[in-house]
DNA sequence: CCTAGATTTTGGTCGGACCAAAACACATCG
DNA sequence: CGATGTGTTTTGGTCCGACCAAAATCTAGG
């Protein structure tokens, strides 16, 4: 048995797919998918909904729905809702946060092993920025992500970017509170520098475990803060 | 601006969270939760719908929604439907390929290093009823999916047990079709036993590059499959 | 105590209605 | 002629009531 709006759900897809329904354009009105379909203003409502929800539509109240295709980000704002209450669970952002440690690590090696003079170069320069900005803690912030972000592109697979947006929304607000002084600027650009040096020489091993040690650190400041609240 | 059925979800949210909608349970009807909360039908179906798609709820057509208290399997199969359209785009299954080569990279270093008893034992097991399967293609497909299963494992961290679930319900159907001969069995067992052998013996290097080999072979096959068709 | 049929409940769908906000058209003004 | 303000139409959000068919529940018969 299947429900009249999954059908619809079907159709809806596939002229966004094929492009009838244009990317970042509005859905035709409401009404207008009625006749289109034949269908009832219920089944076209509860097929945008569930569109919007899958991520193929971004809907605003009162809003035209904007269709999506859909890329490896939508993915991730369509399980925002469900990790935050993984998150809220016991354990769960020390179980993410370690899964980032894992993959960070893994792609610190990587970069050792693979990384291109392109690579380098954009790993000096957001070394650079993340040096500039020791005294602006936000915008060290902006630069830590950053440094860390060029890791995620080397391994040249657009989900690595995408996961690495992930941990960003799904992590940073259980560190967004937590004592950002300068002097942590300086150890977190002091790790970011050797991480970058290792690369440099080719270490991979070297490169790894600096990755390690630096997110590490980090975690027992993330740990605190989360514990004290 | 928010709509009606968004504070509805919300409040469903928590009381799902509170275990007052209790977990594996059928949801109220409709017109009970109507009155609950005061809400018109309308909303209330819009916010079921939401909560369903979210995967909080598993509603089947015509059957009372069944609460589900996520976890990290209920990310992938609300995640699922997303991905379908990525791996229908040209590279998207290279991609997520190409994701899991990594993944299982850093799992086998991983395990190399760290594996206790218990998980050599695991492997072990694993690798045995592999070699008995050899001859019995489907069973040897199940098989597989477990050896690569215990790597997910070792690092005692919920999130990669659910990231190889995704691998496999995305993943296989593209090398579902493909030719599973018995010799490409006894290739497959082969790897498994090296990638064991060096785990056994500490060498995460060599475990890596099995791994990498391994993975690099069978994306041959599974490429060639994609492109005949 | 179990089964088969009658009855009630319930999810899915429809159509119509109303409101307020958004989109649009148009006249006005600098 | 472009910017601006106003009036009209369109459109999304919500509610109501109704109907159907499938589930769930109840009930009578074995």
């Amino acid at each position: 048995m299947r429900r009249a709006s999954d059908d619809l759900v079907a159709e809806i897809e596939v002229r966004i797919a094929s492009g009838q329904f244009e990317n970042n354009k509005p859905l035709p009105a409401e009404r207008d998918l009625m006749d289109m379909f034949g269908a009832s203003r219920t089944v076209v409502r509860e097929a945008i909904s569930t569109l919007a929800n899958r991520g193929l539509l971004e809907s605003k109240p009162r809003f035209r729905p904007v269709v999506k295709k859909p890329d490896y980000g939508t993915v991730l704002t369509a399980t925002g809702k469900i990790i935050e209450h993984l998150l809220s669970e016991p354990g769960g952002v020390s179980d993410l946060y370690r899964s980032r440690e894992f993959i960070e690590r893994s792609l610190a090696r990587h970069a050792a092993l693979h990384a291109n003079k392109d690579d380098i170069a954009d790993l000096k320069a957001a070394l650079a920025a993340n040096y500039e900005a020791i005294d602006d803690t936000p915008r060290f912030f902006i630069t830590d992500m950053e440094f860390h972000g060029v890791l995620y592109k080397i391994v040249r697979n657009p989900i690595f970017p995408a996961i690495h947006e992930g941990y960003l929304s799904w992590l940073s607000p259980s560190w967004g509170k937590m004592n950002r002084a300068a002097d942590h600027n300086l150890i977190n650009y002091q790790a970011h520098k050797k991480i970058f040096e290792a690369i440099l020489e080719r270490d991979p091993t070297r490169a790894e475990d600096a990755m390690s040690e630096h997110l590490s650190v980090a975690w027992e400041v993330v740990k605190d803060t989360l514990e004290k609240k």
